[in-house]
DNA sequence: TTTTTACTTCAATAATTATTGAAATGAAAG
DNA sequence: CTTTCATTTCAATAATTATTGAAGTAAAAA
């Protein structure tokens, strides 16, 4: 992971239905979901779907295969964790505060407010 | 922390001079810098430095406070882990794989190639 | 009280990103 | 081999975001 890498991860995330296109990925682990049936679940034209489906896959954040007459997309966990450790320990410093949000996430640390 | 929250949060990183305003900033926390000490450590002008500061200030990455001739910024370090919290659980339905990422970076978990 | 320093605001422009809808492609079914 | 289904590509347009530089504001120094 470096900035660059970085960077296009976070322009991929945020924009809603990309944002909630992986959301969808991310319940349907590890099986994936068809360009059609993202399409439906954020409520996009095809092309528009394409669109996003492409940007998110061009910064690694999801991964595609055809099957048939489909297109399989999938999240790529393992991307979104470089992520998440970048901005931790790269940008955040490791931060305490910033390390016990995602601590307390697991429901081990004490319950902080994040 | 909501998707609006988090989208605004995600789009106000996702530019090479805001992350490295970040980063800057936390590098000198619980400090700051001033608008000048960071325009020079990005190397940016005056009204670009503001511009992009606005933003991070709207999405309440950092704060900022007037202290005589200059305004001082801090990094909201509860912001960031709020976030990354956001991402690990709420994105990411808090996968093992992205969890591992989180905790590796404090070096406790095992070795992954995050 | 004028000048200097530090920063912000504003309006114009540039650049990037997103949307639209039509046409094209790839794969299977008829 | 034509049709249908699923998806992508493309070009045009729209919308958003970023940059520039000049003018404005706030605070302290001269």
């Amino acid at each position: 992971m470096n900035e660059a890498i970085a960077l296009a991860n976070l322009s991929a995330l945020s924009h809603p239905m990309r944002l909630r296109a992986v959301r969808a990925l991310v319940a349907r682990a590890p099986n994936g979901l068809t360009a059609g049936e993202i399409a439906t679940s954020i409520d996009a034209s095809p092309s528009k779907t394409t669109f996003h489906l492409n940007l998110l896959s061009e910064a690694g954040i999801v991964s595609s295969k055809r099957q048939a007459r489909h297109v399989v997309y999938q999240v790529e966990f393992a991307a979104l964790g470089a992520l998440l450790r970048y901005l931790l320990e790269d940008c955040c410093g490791g931060h305490p505060t910033v390390r016990e949000c995602c601590a307390s996430a697991s429901g081990d640390g004490p319950g902080l407010d994040c």
